[in-house]
RNA sequence: GGGGUCGUAGUUCAGUUGGUUAGAACGCCGGCCUGUCACGCCGGAGGUCGCGAGUUCGAGUCUCGUCGGCCCCGCCA
């Protein structure tokens, strides 16, 4: 090794002990006669000092700019009186360089490296990653991803999990997601794609008898990206066998309540996780993955208004909805163009519209102030806990729309009044799913989590007879706010499987070709299963307290899918595409 | 596919009602400086105002188009 010790490891106990040091240099500071090189390596910094005793290693240090490779060798000392740098935590000592080698030289960086970047155009950010990944922040989210990726494979093989890899070349599915799509050479015309997840794999992992499987798994999917979703990431695969739902659930809240003490011991977590159903998740806070680091939750105040003669409230009760509020605490007396934005935002969330009470010390405020009897507002602050200063957001629409809206304002309401506490990790259990929801566009019923989700036993008669009603055995993690993980008992029995491809509407030859080797093995021996698969890079971005998932992965794509480091994709050569069989259409 | 927003020096930004040679800070280059650690001081270089049309005597500024970034809706078995 060039080195024989770590710069940012470097303590007051090693004083006097000769080091080699290589590294990047981070900043120089030249004082003519003395000349201090801030010298990095993962491990972090230490200061390097120059004198001119040492000639050839200060006329080194005079040449070497911001970035150059150096090798340093020199006397670790204690700094003098006066000199220590209580922010460095090897801010007690500096290294008196002997000889300073110069590795390699480097260009001005286009982008600073000192700072953590967050302001800094992100294109040339990800166009340069390699250096943008130099920096403390970005080298600590890896290092954390790391350690959390390490945990996790400790945990489940001291559970007795095996990690088995599952191939990338497969078949594509046309439900669901898109698939990335390769085409195959060696058969014309055809192609694989790649895994949206193991799904299928896992599955038969288990007919195969493996009992507890896991796996780091990559997954793709062609759709449209946002800050939390890249066409490539990472999951925790897992499944298991003979296990049910509660089995599954006590395995990764397990795992997710050993991690965060061992990788962020200063975030918080919820012990035992709240469980809820999926219709109080959506009563309650409007969504499927509620951001549960905060209360301000919606309430039903239908029975504070069933007398109103108001158009909108009226309505929505003959036609048996409801009116729906959330309280955002000492708001009251926000301005008109405040109170415009919230409605729009209502509006834009799928609400007719949105009626503001605000209880100030001069009376009502707001737009339902003159238009309620003062006993339906005096009832409705009973019922949603509202006093003085706050401002009721009211949404008189049916049930389902009215949550949906409140729940998009509960969130615009965290950002503003900043209600979310820093450093809690709000994880919670979200059950009882539906089995099915109508697809409107299709005008057929689509499953909500995957085909080969359990339906609940005790709804199986109603499959064929009423699908809405069908509940399953799925469940999700969520993490304030986020989708953390999705999961299921699978069907294992064949004839279960078959109604279900019914209920969605395929053809016998389809399922057929599509599924026939799923069905084939549950007619051997398939052991009751399910499992789950956290979102790696969601929950990595969460522990680093990251605003997007991009700041936690190596090397992450644009919002249109693009690499701009390596200028991915990109076209092919006329001769690779005719190898493949393949004519680009105009 | 739809909506919002942004694009000016290497980076972060300012740029008035359309009007002289487009500015600042940081970074960079040179000089000075032996205790700095965001070192300091002096000097300097650095611009296809994303790109293309148009309006105008004149466009960073106005119009249209286009490309790209980010956020949101749709989409995400």
């Amino acid at each position: 090794m060039l080195k024989t010790r770590n710069c940012g490891e470097l303590r007051l106990t090693d004083a006097g002990r000769t080091v080699t040091l290589a590294g990047w240099l981070a900043r120089r500071r030249d004082h003519g006669g003395l000349i201090f090189i801030d010298l990095r390596d993962r491990s972090g910094l230490v200061q390097v000092t120059a004198d001119p005793t040492f000639a050839d290693s200060y006329a080194a240090a005079e040449r070497a700019r911001s970035e150059y490779v150096l090798q340093v060798t020199g006397r670790v000392r204690p700094r003098p009186e006066g000199m220590v740098n209580p922010n460095l935590e090897s801010g007690e000592i500096e290294v008196l360089a002997e000889s300073i080698v110069l590795l390699n030289a480097s260009r001005t960086p286009p982008i600073p490296l000192d700072d953590d970047g967050y302001k800094t155009d992100e294109i040339t950010r990800l166009k340069y990653r390699y250096l943008d990944l130099r920096r403390e922040r970005l080298q600590r989210n890896v290092i954390l991803r790391h350690r959390t990726i390490k945990f996790m494979r400790d945990y489940l093989d001291r559970r007795g999990f095996l990690e088995i890899e599952t191939p990338m070349l497969i078949k594509s599915t046309p439900e669901g997601a898109r698939d990335y799509v390769v085409p195959s050479r060696l058969q014309h015309g055809k192609f694989y794609a790649l895994p949206q997840s193991p799904q299928q794999l896992k599955q038969l992992l288990m007919v195969a008898g493996f009992e507890k499987y896991f796996q780091i798994a990559r997954c793709m999917r062609d759709e449209d990206l946002r800050g939390d979703r890249q066409p490539e990431f990472t999951q925790l695969d897992l499944e298991m066998s003979f296990a049910g739902r509660d089995d599954i659930l006590e395995v990764v809240e397990g795992l997710v309540t050993e991690l965060v003490p061992a990788v962020v011991p200063h975030k918080r977590l919820f012990s035992p996780f709240p469980v809820m159903s999926y219709a109080e998740a959506m009563a309650r806070y409007g969504t499927d993955k509620p951001d549960l680091r905060f209360g301000m939750e919606i309430v039903d105040v239908s029975a504070a208004v069933k007398g109103s003669d108001l158009g909108l409230v009226a309505d929505a009760l003959a036609s048996g909805g409801s009116v729906k509020c959330i309280v955002a605490p000492g708001c009251a007396s926000w301005s008109r163009r405040e109170l415009d934005n919230l409605v729009e935002l209502a509006r834009a969330a799928g609400a007719k519209n949105l009626g503001t009470l605000g209880w100030t010390a001069g009376g009502l405020k707001g737009s339902l102030a003159r238009q309620l009897r003062p006993e339906e507002a005096q009832e409705i602050a009973r019922l949603c806990g509202a006093g003085e200063g706050d401002l009721a957001c009211v949404v008189a629409d049916k049930a389902a729309a009215a949550c949906r809206a409140l729940g998009a304002l509960r969130l615009e309401l965290r950002d503003r009044l900043r209600l979310a506490p820093p450093d809690l990790l709000a994880f919670g259990w979200v059950v009882d799913f539906p089995m099915f929801e109508w697809d409107e566009a299709e005008g057929r019923w689509n499953f909500m989590h995957h085909p080969f989700t359990s339906p609940k036993a005790e709804h199986l008669d109603l499959l064929e007879s009423d699908p809405g009603k069908v509940m399953s055995e799925a469940y999700d993690l969520v993490c304030n706010g986020y989708e953390l993980s999705s999961g299921s008992i699978r069907i294992h029995r064949r004839d279960v499987q078959e109604r279900i491809f019914k209920c969605l509407g395929y053809g016998e030859e389809e399922v057929r070709e599509r599924f026939g080797h799923m069905l084939d093995a549950f007619e051997y021996g398939a052991p009751p299963h399910g499992g789950m698969a956290p979102g790696v890079d969601r929950l990595v971005m969460l522990l680093a307290d990251e605003p997007n998932i991009r700041e936690v992965i190596a090397f992450p794509k644009t919002a249109s899918a693009a690499d701009v480091m390596f200028d991915a994709p990109s076209e092919l050569e006329p001769r690779h595409l005719r190898e493949l069989h393949i004519r680009v259409a105009e």
